[in-house]
DNA sequence: CGCTCGTTTGATATATTTCAAGAATTGTGG
DNA sequence: CCACAATTCTTGAAATATATCAAACGAGCG
């Protein structure tokens, strides 16, 4: 394949090969899938809850949330995607969205239609243990969150987050595991960890104050791994990560 | 299939079924899966976090709860599971259990070989589709978890979880949605709702003050369904029932 | 350069936790 | 079947983490 290198749904192979890997023929065949490309703006929604979506959704580039409103008007976010995370697959499979997916800031994603994945999936095992595998590992990712915010205080609820994006970055080569910069408002950040922005404010005040990071505007650095992830209560295994294990 | 009304991994069949119709090849071939039964005592750890389970696991009678223990001792339910369910399929298929999953009660579970679930996944779709549906699904119930957790005030929190468990209950014909017996203890009533035991307690008197619920021990009836699931910010779609859509 | 959005700061309010002890219920061995 | 032990539930008072409200400050942007 000639474009094998600069093809789009590459960061589709290169996730699902993490997670279970793939022959050359898989690679080829999730790289003829069909797919739409468009470009979104920061605030844009991917999915409303209530939709019934006709595709999976890849991220090309930029970030992306899932979020969810309570009746009292409280909103919780419930995860932060990045290049190339599967966005949608939940919500797509199981016919109506029970959650929204908004643009933390531009960027570009890959539209699959579901049936396209569902064939694949089946099809091709491999491929659609890697597509199971990355639901699974999601929801490993959704069990530490209601950890993190059923039993941490804010302190350490917010180093965990940190510390968790830190990892990802860095696994999505978008930043050292102790510098990186995400596009995230601290009114975000609350929604996600359900404090409220003050509080975030405060919070991420303290850990700078108390030297765990440092941070101008939107790029924090981690200034000591282990003992941030001391304080943070950090145990990357949740994670399922394959790197070499660095940590 | 002689047996097919009283073996046990009907309950499999009828739960995959649900998600995803089986022909009736796909029926008897679930049924042909190779498992053992075990009896379990409450309190029983199915697995532990950080093992290498070799099955999956259904719960053939009795109650069983995920639960992980953050750095300062705090627990926290993750979900709680009855009849029919299938947990530790993250587990098993992930390798390492990043989850501690133990019996609420006493109950029987089928022990199905991962392998075996592997390959019946792949070599019928249909099965396949219903098992990474489970999955789909029970990353639904963790996302409203977290809402649940994050933005909801005490009694709220606690309705919303007495109406999930009347709903799950109802539609695993363990009870009616109004009314049902739960054999969990405030204690770990609180860790899923991540509040403390005594807080629990007050709310719990207060739903049954205000004539939400009635209760004696462990028996919970829910007074109005509709003003309930208004208290409770209940909205079941997550839950993803294919019930006559009744509520 | 002025506007808007995001951050920072302070004072006060409140939901939930913590600690502690008593009452009720369930389980158990004789 | 009773008596005792062990949980579980209930209640109260005090402590505290976080929320709320409100205003000032700063930075990026058209």
């Amino acid at each position: 394949m000639s474009d094998s290198r600069t093809h789009p749904l590459n960061l589709l192979v290169r996730k699902l090969d993490q997670w279970n890997p793939l022959s050359d023929d898989d690679c080829n065949a999730v790289r003829a899938l069909p797919f739409t490309r468009r470009q979104l703006k920061a605030g844009e929604h991917v999915v409303w809850d209530g939709d019934r979506p006709q595709n999976a959704c890849l991220i090309l580039s930029g970030f992306a949330y899932r979020y969810k409103v309570a009746g009292n008007g409280g909103r919780q976010i419930m995860s932060i995607h990045m290049k190339g995370d599967i966005v949608d697959l939940q919500n797509s499979l199981l016919g109506v969205a029970d959650h929204n997916v908004q643009m933390l800031s531009a960027g570009h994603i890959a539209l699959i239609p579901v049936e396209a994945v569902r064939d694949i999936a089946f099809s091709r095992p491999a491929v659609g243990m890697g597509m199971w595998y990355e639901t699974l590992v999601e929801g490993s990712i959704f069990r530490e969150w209601i950890l993190n915010i059923g039993r941490r205080n804010a302190i350490v609820r917010v180093g965990h987050l940190l510390c968790e994006f830190a990892m990802r970055m860095e696994a999505s080569e978008l930043g050292k595991q102790t510098e990186y910069e995400l596009p995230i408002t601290q009114e975000q950040l609350a929604d996600a960890v359900a404090l409220t922005s003050v509080h975030v404010n405060r919070t991420l005040m303290k850990l700078e104050e108390l030297g765990y990071i440092s941070r101008t505007r939107r790029r924090i650095t981690i200034n000591d791994w282990h003992k941030m992830a001391v304080l943070a209560d950090f145990q990357p295994r949740y994670l399922h990560l394959r790197m070499d294990a660095r940590n």
